[in-house]
DNA sequence: GTCGTTTTGCAATTTTGTTTCGTTGGAGCC
DNA sequence: GGCTCCAACGAAACAAAATTGCAAAACGAC
């Protein structure tokens, strides 16, 4: 981890990163124009909030289905015995898998969910295995196909 | 919407994805170096793969603490009608909420999955109201809030 | 008001993206 | 084999965007 040393963020920030999160590939100076700043101003911005760690990352997003990847799974898992050390095994050994797009560690009646993405069935079972079947700590896991990925984004609302 | 006429995807092209979904900012020269083709070969393959839609979007990823919106959320939604008209509404209304950032409709012990991102528990309150209890459709619903994120994306795993 | 800090805009520079164009290599055909 | 056609390539020229340096404006503290 580095240094998160937040500055906080004004009304300008925020409208820069409405228009990065729907499309990073906007030029600087589209930007600034659309803010009411100059291309520096924004770059500068930017980079800031990079340093931040407000922008997390800048990415491509793929369709699965042309990578032939194309069948999405939930999976609620819930453990046996939650002490920490227990946990964080769990958390490192989830996060290292490629299949898994998504884990979170949540209260309620499962301890963690999953996001899978993987070519076919198969894999998904082997998967099961290796992850479920194979730790002796995992109590139970309830399996949900998708049918239809409906809506799929890590964009977050920005008021204001 | 264009017309997805999707050529197969080589080798080439998946090195080239596999670069810029870890970071679209990588400079075309420098993939071109990686995976050995010059830039505008690069380039090419790249403009081809978004009028094709293998590239959906590009983006930045922000940190949603960073922004306030704190609280992640699961939901799983049973409905009590079935029918292609009823699940087409429910699809729609889900996909215009922007708290809500992903929805799945999916096989098992409930139909939708939601991934919900909010300010605060008021404010996901105020969701259920409007989007569950406002619509007798919703049989049941249970909800699992996020203590942490171990691990988010939307990355695809790339072999070869 | 004055000083010091921060952030800005402009202009110059560097880097990156894009287009042009001539060449190469392979598939299909005579 | 020899031929054309087509698709993709790379080198170089070109256009656009990002980045840097610097002086001026805005903001706060005193």
């Amino acid at each position: 981890m580095s240094r998160p040393v937040k500055s906080p963020l004004d009304a300008f920030d925020h409208k820069i990163l409405a228009i990065l999160q729907r499309d990073n590939t906007t030029p600087q100076r589209t930007i600034g124009e659309a803010v009411g700043l100059s291309a520096p101003a924004v770059q500068r911005r930017i980079k800031r909030m990079t340093e931040d760690g407000v922008i997390r990352a800048n990415v491509a997003v793929l369709d699965p289905t042309a990578l032939g990847q194309s069948i999405t799974i939930f999976v609620e898992v819930e453990v046996i015995s939650e002490t920490a050390k227990q946990i964080e095994e769990a958390k490192s050994q989830f996060a290292a898998a490629p299949e898994i797009q998504q884990c979170y560690y949540v209260t309620g009646e499962a301890d963690f969910i999953l996001v899978i993405v993987v070519p076919a069935m198969a894999d998904y079972e082997a998967l099961t295995r290796r992850l479920f079947f194979g730790n002796n700590n995992v109590k139970r896991f309830r399996t949900f196909v998708a049918m239809d990925r409906v809506k799929v984004g890590l964009s977050i609302p920005m008021e204001r």
